[in-house]
DNA sequence: CTACGAGTTAAAGTGCAGTTTAAGTCAAGC
DNA sequence: GCTTGACTTAAACTGCACTTTAACTCGTAG
């Protein structure tokens, strides 16, 4: 049964928590390379799995499947390696930190709101008009 | 043409920066209440570019459009006031906390790698194995 | 009266990120 | 030798958030 060394596609999904048809979805859009086969089943080393966390993390901060792609690519063995990578990480850095302005902005609006207590959007003079302020 | 009191959708989205199509969406969609019509046309108070403001700044925050209408409409005259509006806003912040260090994580990912400057993914100890910390 | 421009509708189309389905392959156990 | 279970494929389907299209209605300007 287990006696390949590397992992079968359903103990990769076990492991990652990433289900076999996303995983063959992340190969056919170039995010995991494409494992060795053993009579046609995918064979994976273990190293995928660093990959894959990766690839989470990178989807769960925003990334589009794109943009992880070239995320990986622009860093991997066989590209200019440095200079592609640092233009690539600098732009991504400016757009994390926007995102999380917007965030830091929307929490604000939600723990305000448990301070003022209106009940409805429309008279909250606090948000309705961007720069008026001096309503308690 | 512009003696209504009110704005016709063009304007609205001229000054939101929403078009127009998304804006009727958005009115099937249930986040914007439909506005009274003039032959036909829909003519917005004023107040509806703050209703916008927030729709865009929880859009942006990454909130879904089905979420950010239970958020509005948590928060609108009619409903249990204070009561629904504070449990949806807890989960909110909890959720945008949550998103917030998943981007601070990415953020560390993004920034090392300038200094570390390993040119393979599955080379680099930093982030392939989770817990192992020790290089500089 | 006609043409224009800005609006209206319902319905179909788009791109993303997968999931589901149907039909097939293969090694192992009974 | 047959069944079982984990895998394989291509293709169709899903839900989200809109956008595009086609055919229509108005009010105004020339």
């Amino acid at each position: 049964m287990g006696c390949y060394v590397g992992l079968l596609i359903g103990e990769v999904a076990r492991r990652t928590g990433v289900s076999t048809s996303a995983l063959r979805y992340y190969e056919r859009a170039g995010l995991v390379p494409p494992p060795r086969r053993v009579s046609k089943r995918r064979v994976y080393e273990t190293k995928v799995l660093g990959r894959i966390r990766i690839i989470l993390l990178a989807r769960h901060a925003g990334f589009t499947v794109r943009e992880t792609k070239t995320f990986l690519n622009g860093y991997a063995p066989g590209t200019t390696p440095a200079q592609r990578w640092r233009v690539l990480a600098a732009t991504k850095l400016l757009e994390l930190d926007a995102q999380m302005s917007r965030l830091a902005q929307m929490k604000s609006i939600l723990n305000d709101n448990f301070r003022c207590g209106c009940s409805s959007l429309e008279d909250c003079e606090q948000w309705m008009a961007q720069p008026k302020k001096g309503s308690k």
